[in-house]
DNA sequence: ACCTTGATGCTAAATACTTAGCATAGTGCT
DNA sequence: AGCACTATGCTAAGTATTTAGCATCAAGGT
C-alpha cells in the first residue's frame, strides 16, 4: 500500500523494486490481488500489465496516516508532532518553507479568536 | 504495536479492549507472542499477567513513523505534512500552542542561516 | 510472420497467522 | 486451607499469506 501510495501508480515489477526487505515476485502479484479484493486498491490495464492505484485518494490517506500517528506516538499531540517534524528537518526546510508555515500558524491564531 | 505504544505498557486483555476489529484474545495474545520473537516487543511479569512493552522507545518509533508518512503521503515535504497537521487540528490547538510552534519556527529559521 | 521478452492466470504446496479450548498455576478473598 | 478468578502454556485445527513454477498471451524488434 506504501509503495503504491507514494509512486501513485504502480505495476507489480514496480513494487518490488520499491520495497526493502522485498519477498518474491509471486507474493507481490498475490499481495496486490488481495489488496485488490479487500477494496484498498484497483487497477487498470496498460498494454500488458496491470497498473495498480490506491482507492482512496492520498490526501485522505495522508491524513488518517497522520491522526493514527499523533494518537499513537505523541498522545493525541497535534503540537508535539509538528514540534518533532519540524526538528527533524530543521536542516532541509527552506526559509520560504519556514516562512510559509509561520503565515498558517497566524492564520490559524486569527481563526482561534 | 500501535496499542502497546500508546498506552506504553499492556497486557494481552488490554491490547483486546484497545482494538477496534478486534480478534480473538487467543490471537492476541499469539500475535504478542510472535511480536517479542520478532524482538518488537518484550515482557515483564507482574503477579500472574505479562505486561508487554515495546523494544524501541516512542520517540524513536515515533520519528520513524512520521518520516515513513512524510515519504508515502506527502512526497517527502515536511512542509506540506506539517501544514495538513495544522489544518486537521486548527480546532484543537489552543493560542499557547500556536505561539510555541512559531517560536520554533523562528528558531529554526535562525538555525538555517 | 517469428522470436524474445515480460506480463498475467493458475495451481499446489509451504509458511504464517488466527482460533478455540483445556490444563495448570498464581492471587486474593473467605 | 479452599474457592473463584484470571492468566499463561500448550496443542490442534482453520484460515490467510507467501512461494515456485508453468501455461498463455500481448508487445516490440527483426
Amino acid at each position: 500500500m506504501s509503495v503504491v501510495h507514494r509512486l501513485g501508480r504502480a505495476t507489480a515489477a514496480d513494487v518490488l523494486a520499491e520495497m526493502t526487505d522485498a519477498p518474491s515476485y509471486s507474493a507481490v502479484r498475490a499481495m496486490l490481488r488481495i489488496l485488490e479484493d479487500k477494496g484498498h486498491l484497483k487497477h487498470e490495464q496498460d498494454g500488458p500489465r496491470y497498473v495498480y492505484s490506491t482507492t482512496m485518494p492520498v490526501e485522505r490517506a495522508g491524513r488518517s496516516a497522520l491522526s493514527d500517528v499523533v494518537a499513537t506516538f505523541f498522545a493525541g499531540s497535534a503540537e508535539e508532532a509538528v514540534a518533532t517534524l519540524i526538528d527533524m528537518n530543521e536542516r532541509k526546510l527552506s526559509g520560504e518553507e519556514l516562512d510559509r508555515l509561520a503565515d498558517l500558524i497566524n492564520r490559524a491564531r486569527e481563526e482561534g479568536r
